[in-house]
DNA sequence: AGCTCTATTATCATATATGATAATAATATG
DNA sequence: CATATTATTATCATATATGATAATAGAGCT
């Protein structure tokens, strides 16, 4: 690795690298001496654009990515053996494989309602922690007392609770 | 490699594979769905400031770096190898290893002025490309002969020529 | 159809990055 | 000492990224 780590560092060492005085380089980049003496010193809001003319000057390629901290999901449920676990839970309408992406809010306060613990896990498995949630979150077809559960849950994980009670449910008033 | 190649194309990717809405996203991120969307659809001038608030909001760390396109010098002469072959150009003076580094231009009009094309080569091959050429460009004790021919070559590296002839030295008239 | 959420785009005001310039200081060079 | 180059910083004008808002359109759901 480079000895500078920050963009200031980084710029600086290649500039000297290159024995490049800042007028000098602010030339060949198309950008002002002010500018990079910023950039040298303490400058935190960089434009891309103007990283990007300075790659081309100091002979370098940019590089801007974001690398996700969480791994990938390592075992992401079969999605048969999802819909085998969870099928008992559909005693009124069979669950077929594809409901679970074309009505996953009906799947999930179903499992909300009326799983075990192993069974919400599973649904969480599949759906991965981000969408379960948001589904979780849009869940309106469920008992008081599930509803304020889950509630609790979300705001514990930091999500507004969506959920607007329908009146179409049988728990309703 | 993800899909996505470019920044829009990546944050597209990691915000759906997060299951993230422009307004959600813009709401963890503490900016503006407008912007978002902006980034998204070909955008190309961002900040880096927002870049890294999307960076903690997609639960990612933000890879921001200059990568040299021309490799190291393979294979940098030793110094006491550079003194004893240009040793034979200073009659007057004898050349020590410590002027490569003190007096480079002294050493560089020289080389350019008595020296042969291999004594060139290895005195470029010592300060590096850029080094070399800079020097050059400040070298100012040069017959005219000498001088016109290392300018045109400057020019055609696209550099500007620094030279201006001092009065000193034995050409001028 | 009606409703909600979402995404996109336009417009405008504001915040801020950049360019131009100048002043200063430090460093080399003659 | 004189001169030139360089780096840093301040100031100001300008360019542009961003935020807020609204309008539009589409998708999903009841």
């Amino acid at each position: 690795m480079n000895p500078g780590h920050s963009i200031s560092e980084r710029l600086k060492d290649r500039r000297q690298e290159l024995g490049l005085s800042l007028s000098e380089l602010a030339r060949r980049a198309g950008t002002s001496a002010a500018t990079l003496s910023r950039y040298e010193n303490g400058w935190t809001r960089f434009e891309t654009y103007t990283l990007r003319k300075l790659a081309a000057a100091l002979d370098c390629e940019l590089l801007i990515e974001w690398r996700p901290r969480t791994p990938r999901r390592s075992a992401k449920p079969v999605r048969a053996a999802v819909v085998q676990r969870l099928a008992r839970l559909f005693w009124d309408h069979p669950l077929t494989a594809k409901d679970l992406a074309t009505h996953p809010t009906w799947v999930c306060e179903r499992v909300l309602e009326y799983g075990a613990l192993d069974d919400v896990r599973e649904l969480q498995a599949w759906f991965g922690k981000e969408e379960f949630l948001r589904t979780v979150a849009q869940a309106a077809r469920l008992s008081p007392r599930t509803a304020g559960f889950w509630k609790t849950l979300l705001e514990r994980e930091g999500r507004a609770c969506t959920k607007k009670f329908s009146r179409n449910t049988a728990w309703n008033y």
